[in-house]
DNA sequence: TATAATGATGAATTGCTTTCATAAAACCGC
DNA sequence: GCGGTTTTATGAAAGCAATTCATCATTATA
């Protein structure tokens, strides 16, 4: 069987002219390198090296190991090297899910500038999966987990990130712009947008209008951020995003932003991952990242909520 | 180190699923294959593989090496296979010098049909040596020799191929295009022309003009048969070829040829090999392909000279 | 022609790989 | 839940293959 000694073998004998030479090379004795192309010779059933003068040279079948030798060896450096980062821990992957919706237009922030320190780290990002993120991320379905809702499940730890208040968004021209705060029964004629998520996933719906046992008159799924808040800009229905995610949007589109009850709705965001993971750098680089980039705070405004502190 | 079995027993166990599986694939006892996994990622300094539930997975790392495994293994197979054929001698190169310029056209007629035969064997014509073609060969820059002077040397070995004769070709319209014979004295007014091949080479300079004591008044080198024979046609000169390559051009071009001296300048080809040569089959073939190919004999005509048997 | 350099070879040794025996963990069916 | 089964991990012993040592043969060099 051929094996990567014998490709050294070849590729020193080739380099430095001689059995000695490269036996010296190879830290062998020059016995050694002899037996072993006697033993390979054997093997193929070809010879590789005859004696020319007190010299070797290469058979025709010879010259071709070589050049399979001179592929062969670097491929497997470069893969020793490659193994080498990732001893280091400066390369990996990192898939990272993300259950809460709104909150891609956070990560891009995030891992832009990742991506430009670790550039051998490659990031895959899911917002989908077969049961929940808790799941996947047992699973190693994924790496990391980005959730509003830490579910306690063995072998896993969530790491604050920041808080933030879930606010009512409506149209400016909407008769409860004026108000502070809305109350679960003023929205029960509204059609309620949302992110395509169960309902029970639904804050809005499992905090606010179930426990004071009303629901929005229609309840419709829009997938894309920037389209559900123009359809609520444009009088179509209301929606519940994050303060922060509000913030980005009221400069732009007539949105008034209302507290959902008296005290809000606040909400922490976490990530999460798994216990027993070797400890890689660019993991807690990530970490560091993820907790030193907080979205800009909504800024009080006429008709909008309070701005918690996060 | 990495070496080649780690390579399959990672590639066996990420195909089969399972250590015990992987170990009955390779020979092997699960034992072996746990050790060196083991083995190989303290040296790597990263783990490749961890237990999930009762079987293995593959870390980031081992992913990896998997990749690499699928490729470099199949290298390593495709290597063994080509020296298998190296070994079975269906495999090889054969590099022939060539010291008979006009021989250039018979040779073509040989080569096509070997390579149709051979076709993981490559071949490669070389006319132009350093030295002779015969140190050329015991030198190993050739591996055959096609040649009219079989000189002897040491571990070489020659086989007849065919007889020719050498002709002289002149123009139809010259004065002595009558004659069956041509005789030193009579062309010592005329140009010579030959290809560009040392004087002592040139067998009409040393067996026909240098023993009459004579020698054409002018000798100018042609590379190219076609156009020496255009020239000789023309009126612009003599030349000496062999009888079978003046058969081919006799038709074309108004061209007569007479017999070099009463008995003719007569030649045998033939091909030179090392001795100690591993007897490969395509060499063999090679040279019963090239004694079958005879090259078509002068017609005999009016003003030519009596072709021999070859 | 003596000398140095190089490769080949057989026997002894070394060292790595493999096996054996066994433990530990996890899944499966009842 | 609890044996039974399947699977991996581990330490010690065994086996085997690679390496070395000592030496010879050959060839180039001064």
């Amino acid at each position: 069987m051929l094996e990567r000694t014998h490709l050294a073998i070849i590729h020193e004998v080739h380099r430095l002219g001689t059995l000695t030479a490269a036996a010296r090379a190879l830290n062998l004795s020059q016995s050694a390198l002899s037996h072993a192309i006697r033993r390979l010779e054997q093997q193929a059933g070809t010879a590789l090296l005859y004696k020319h003068g007190r010299r070797l040279r290469f058979t025709e079948a010879g010259h071709y190991l070589c050049g399979v030798a001179e592929r062969l060896l670097a491929q497997f450096d470069h893969a020793e090297t490659i193994l080498g980062a990732f001893a280091a821990g400066r390369k990996g992957s990192l898939r990272i899910g993300v259950e809460c919706h709104p909150c891609h237009r956070w990560l891009v922030r995030v891992v832009s500038p990742f991506l430009a320190r670790w550039p051998e780290v490659d990031i895959d990002i899911r917002r989908e999966f077969q049961f929940s993120g808790i799941a996947a991320l047992t699973q190693h379905d994924i790496d990391m987990l980005i959730t509003p809702d830490p579910l306690g499940a063995a072998g896993l730890c969530f790491t604050p990130l920041f808080g933030y208040e879930m606010v009512l968004v409506i149209s400016r021209s909407h008769p409860l712009a004026t108000q502070q705060v809305a109350r679960p029964a003023d929205l029960t004629d509204e059609i309620l947008l949302s992110y395509p998520v169960k309902d029970e996933r639904l804050d809005i719906l499992s905090l606010f209008f179930t426990p004071a046992q009303c629901r929005p008159r229609g309840h419709k799924h829009v997938e894309d951020t920037e389209i559900l808040l123009r359809m609520v800009a444009a009088g179509r229905g209301i929606s519940a995003i994050p303060d922060w995610l509000a913030a980005e949007y009221l400069n732009e589109l007539p949105l008034s932003t209302l507290r959902l009850g008296e005290d809000g709705l606040q909400k922490q965001l976490y990530i999460g991952r798994r216990d027993k993971d070797r400890p890689a750098p660019f993991i807690d680089c990530f970490l560091e990242m993820a907790k030193d980039t907080k979205p800009a705070p909504l800024r009080a405004q006429g008709t909008g909520a309070v701005p918690q502190k996060s």
